[in-house]
DNA sequence: CTGAAAGCGCTTACAG
DNA sequence: CTGAAAGCGCTTACAG
């Protein structure tokens, strides 16, 4: 590999005058310069980014920490955040947690140890007293998810309204027996839908039971196995509908239920979030909430940026609520024109 | 941040003895290793990565190559990379090349800016001549993508005989008109399965007609729009059964046939690709071809590990070729138990 | 077992 | 517009 020294060497100039040319530097004649850049063609030279790096103290590295990639709003996420981290020619370190608190620790070392610029939080596993400390080496941003007292910049959208919103569906159409299945206990993004769903509940003045909560469900088999459990509560204290926190979930219950010859949603309407892909694949297809994947993705890396510009005359937001939407489909609703 | 020099200061010992304690070299008293090690936790500190990757030419970070994390398949694979590669005490660079060429080859450069040690091609965009002169500045293995006349190790599956299975699982259904959805033409992958749909077709001594072959269909939509242009064949001369090289071009074709009334498998057999997770939340469920994708994953990144290890004396194989299998289900076959 | 010194490949005041 | 020199924070022969 040819260095600056070499690349000197042969244009018969400093290493000096080569970084200029390197760097763009504007005080450089353009004899020099042509004469920098044949001498680099010609060795195939390309700057160290180790040594650059280690110079300028910044990496072009952008750590994202989620939860478990295969979750399609994760590599929806991901997706839109490697596009706009390319634009601005930064790389994306992934740092799958797979739920574990140490593995978010170990990632979060990255910003201590300097191997990113910042980190993009959109899960978090630790809680925030633990987080909070590696704030002091870098931006962090929180995509999504929250703790209470955090105090970084927030891109997220409104949960509470969109559970309110998918309930007040549900009521709409009469159901009065409704669940809610809650994602981890404790955490805001999903006590936040959950409030949102008691919110519309106490509006329709139903007396909420709390066994209606259900906590922890993720995934298609924690649909399925929720679907199995449900399926044993006596017929006429059971809820005719079921808010979801994810399509996944809402998936399995729809799958597991069709197995067991319920009519969906006659004997029970779901309701999933996310609008993945397979909200229109099964059958019927899904009910669910849209949240702007993308626009979520992108904003939480511009407002990285803008943390990194260290322009800190525009300071970022600290709190962005983006849109969502409910989209109405047969799993709540019957004969929806397709 | 704290420095070595810092550290070598509050201990009261050279910046060497630190960091002998930093790499557990075994020369050091128990009681100046104790000295640094207070010292170091009492300034907090962590060694500059940067730094680390200047002096010893090597930053533990590995590139993989993928065309689109959504894919369920690249995002079940990067999965598993990752766990890989943390066991490893590696990271992982993420790059989505949205099959752009450029984008690819920007990635590329990574492996020449010495900012990755190695990188793994899990999609390749460009001709082998483009991407052949990288191999020059670190270890590149390929993942179950591959070109004609390529000199780097390669783990993947057996696709010419999981083509050919796929299409003989049909014949033996009584399917004797059987149509074939591949990917991007002349790409090995996708030839592959054509040649085991062709083996098959032959060994049957069925005429193979060029017109069953479409190329290009990747996506839910693709599946969709295959599906409208299929119904305008004519009846007697259309295919009734198609393979597919992904589940999401089957859950497409499955979503649209069902929409215009059409019965699955008894109108059209369905045979998918990759046993995503789809493939059992569609009705009727897909028959498909399971991959062993965690163990390509995995495959994919100690092969790596291997060439960095450069112990060259077990060289990592040419190639290898991982187990697949056939799961029938209900879009080939009626009334399978479930 | 320990340390002074050189050097990895760059960038950046500083001086001209 | 150009260059000599210092320095980013480490590691590693080399000498003792």
């Amino acid at each position: 590999m040819a260095t600056i020294k070499e690349v000197a060497q042969l244009a018969g100039l400093s290493r000096t005058t080569v970084s200029r040319v390197i760097n763009n530097h504007p005080y450089v004649s353009d004899e020099k310069r042509q004469q920098v850049l044949d001498a680099m063609k010609q060795l195939g030279y390309v700057p160290n980014s180790s040594a650059q790096r280690l110079r300028r103290n910044k990496t072009e590295t952008i750590a994202v920490v989620i939860s478990r990639i295969v979750n399609p709003f994760f590599s929806g996420l991901v997706d839109e955040m490697e596009r706009v981290a390319s634009e601005h020619g930064y790389q994306l370190i992934l740092c799958n947690t797979r739920q574990s608190k140490e593995k978010e620790l170990s990632y979060l070392e990255l910003l201590r140890t300097k191997q990113v610029d910042g980190i993009i939080m959109a899960s978090m596993q630790n809680e925030w007293e633990v987080i909070e400390p590696y704030t002091a080496y870098g931006p962090m941003v929180a995509c999504n998810e929250y703790r209470p007292g955090m105090s970084i910049p927030l891109v997220r959208l409104n949960q509470e309204e969109a559970g309110y919103v998918a309930t007040k569906h549900l009521l709409e159409l009469g159901h009065r027996k409704i669940a809610c299945l809650a994602g981890n206990k404790a955490i805001p993004l999903s006590e936040d839908r959950k409030a949102g769903y008691l919110r519309a509940l106490q509006e329709y003045g139903i007396k909420v039971k709390e066994e209606w909560t259900y906590y922890h469900a993720f995934s298609i088999d924690d649909g399925k196995r929720w679907f199995r459990l449900f399926q044993t509560i006596e017929t006429n204290t059971r809820p005719t509908a079921v808010f979801t926190g994810s399509d996944e979930v809402a998936a399995g219950i729809l799958s597991e239920a069709k197995v067991h010859g319920w009519n969906i949603p006659k004997d029970l309407a779901i309701v999933g979030f996310d609008n993945q892909q397979i909200a229109t694949l099964v059958t019927p297809r899904l009910t669910t909430i849209e949240q702007p994947i993308s626009l979520i993705g992108r904003r939480a890396l511009e407002v990285m940026f803008m943390l990194l510009d260290e322009q800190i005359n525009d300071l970022p937001p600290f709190e962005e609520r983006l849109p969502f939407r409910l989209i109405v489909r047969e799993s709540t609703v019957l004969a929806i024109n397709m």
